[in-house]
DNA sequence: TCACAGTATGACATCGATGTCGCTTTTGCC
DNA sequence: GGCAAAAGCGACATCGATGTCATACTGTGA
């Protein structure tokens, strides 16, 4: 009401048109570069629009368009996370191209939160959602996924739910990290996993047995330690296990967050035994450490593309992506049992 | 038009209370539970909206409420970086409080895209405005900043425009870099730095080249690299000095970008030379790497602090925030000159 | 019983853009 | 010059919600 709130206001295109001294559609015209209207109008009308510093308003835009917008949301754990970050950052190229916008909350590995989001997202019309889930239970996702808005997994797979999905190979990797060491002649290899709950973790800890079990061997059985969920208690856990007698040889870390973990408990070690973890990690190269590494920028893409082609149109049954992993030998993993 | 689309169609707030047997305030009065709606035909009303799987259009709502939405916007690099994701974490989580949602978009450090970006939110009607600036001239921002969206700019001063700031004390971190080196009785130390034309670099250059003159050492002058943008490049140059003769005994690299390269430059190298790193990263304790540290994660609160108050009404000159730094010692740079 | 406050509800305008349709005025062509 | 087609423009309805105001009903006290 005041002078000040009247300088708040942005101008309408109705205000625009009447500077412009054409009708309201005229104007819209002329700024959407529709044809028919006459080059000196449009000119006209965009200098109006200048001179008011009159900005589109994309809400009454899309209101009228068809009441969707060029958002698209991603539910996931904490950005400072380098793997959500990196997912994030897939995901945000990929859709630039297609002229949307990313859109990110944290559901702090709270599923009540990851739930109270959803829901902030599917009210703001997003055209697709893409979620890391924190909880195992999707069915609140069901009658959604079916009205329309296209829901895409990431690293875990929708359960009770057809969806697309974008994963990784956890048992494979994790196989082929226990086959590693078993290689390298170790046998008493420590399993220092995250919660077992959640799925990627019990894929990853069913490979490594897995892989035990194929080499018939038994001698890892006592250094299994899961439910490690931060680096701290990941940091315990590993200097508790190399005090046992026996010791174990070997440690394979389910994630970044643990493996992080166990270099601060294998930093002052003369002997540290081997240690291979999964997802790879910004210098790791550097500190030699051996990881079963994946395409993390690839997830958050192929996830986005499977957004689009839905959004687009593509109706179909659910797709599910595996993404593939890969050793990469850099040292720790090849260290020999002492 | 075919029946598919029309089970795609999400119901209306009309087809909810035509359901309910109400008028369409009613329905609205009784979703949002507003005085003065009996009990019976409130729960009459939220039966229909269960039973039709509604879900309020919440652009309709912001476009009636006042043609502004509960987003807020961030222009910044990649989020692969740790930086920009560790600053967006901060900037979501202080924004949740708030029941605020970010979206994000990545510059690609180009500051035409940048000014794309920045049009698409101000279309979107975010609330307000947070960039971390590729370029140097926020002129086309000027406009904006006075028509009622609030700007804040993170690590770079908003240049010629007055605008909230959140900034690191890049010229005091770097100086106490400088001396901290110094101190460790180095003379030759060099400099590698990234693109001198941004500010945050201009800032750290200049820190340490005030340390340098105020201990009046010049030995540093022979190893000045500037303008070096990735770790492929930084990793390149530092192994170029550290074959010149005679070589520096200390490197300042001034920021994580770079300090990882020098890291992997000077990984086989049997006597390296000291380093101090501008920007705290992950494993840098393991590493044993010396960095001038800041929180990065209080940026990211701090700027969504002063944009909530700007978008709560505050008024009032500029303000500008200076996050702290401090050194952490861890080894590298407190190696003595060979 | 009447007046009146308060409760419950609905009709209608509105937010700021775009789509439809219709009316003039040009333009092109025989 | 005449006529059809196209160009240029505007009036009005519309997207899906909320705000305003009017109205009908209920209960209470004099």
């Amino acid at each position: 009401m005041s002078a000040d709130d009247a300088n708040v206001r942005r101008p309408t295109l109705t205000e625009v048109a009447a500077l412009a001294g054409v009708s309201l559609k005229t104007a819209s015209r002329a700024l959407n570069r529709e044809p028919n209207v006459a080059p000196s109008t449009g000119r006209r009308v965009r200098d109006a629009a200048d001179m008011l510093g009159y900005r589109l308003n994309g809400i009454a835009r899309e209101l009228r368009r068809g009441a969707t917008s060029s958002l698209v949301g991603l539910v996931s754990g904490d950005l400072a996370n380098p793997f959500y970050s990196a997912v994030a950052s897939g995901i945000e190229r990929e859709l630039r191209q297609h002229g949307l916008l990313l859109i990110t909350a944290n559901n702090d590995e709270d599923a009540e939160l990851e739930r109270s989001l959803v829901d902030a997202f599917l009210e703001r019309r997003v055209r697709a959602l893409l979620v890391i889930p924190s909880g195992d239970d999707h069915e609140y996702l069901a009658i959604e996924g079916n009205r329309g808005v296209p829901f895409v997994f990431l690293d875990r797979p929708p359960d009770g739910l057809a969806a697309d999905a974008v994963l990784i190979d956890n048992a494979g990797g994790a196989r082929s990290a226990g086959e590693h060491l078993l290689a390298g002649g170790h046998r008493r290899i420590a399993l220092v996993a995250d919660l077992a709950r959640m799925a990627p973790q019990r894929g990853r800890i069913d490979g490594f047995v897995s892989a035990m079990h194929a080499a018939g061997n038994e001698a890892w059985e006592p250094y299994v330690r899961t439910d490690v969920h931060d680096v701290r208690h990941a940091e315990r856990t590993v200097r508790e296990l190399v005090v046992l007698d026996p010791a174990p040889t070997a440690i394979f870390t389910t994630n970044n967050r643990l493996t992080t973990g166990a270099l601060r408990a294998l930093r002052d070690l003369d002997t540290p035994p081997a240690l291979v973890g999964f997802d790879d990690f910004d210098l790791a190269d550097v500190l030699g450490t051996t990881v079963v590494a994946h395409d993390m920028t690839a997830i958050g893409r192929e996830a986005a593309r499977l957004a689009y082609e839905r959004i687009s149109g593509h109706t179909g049954p659910a797709r599910t992506i595996v993404i593939s992993t890969s050793i990469i030998a850099r040292g720790s993993g090849e260290r020999s049992p002492r």
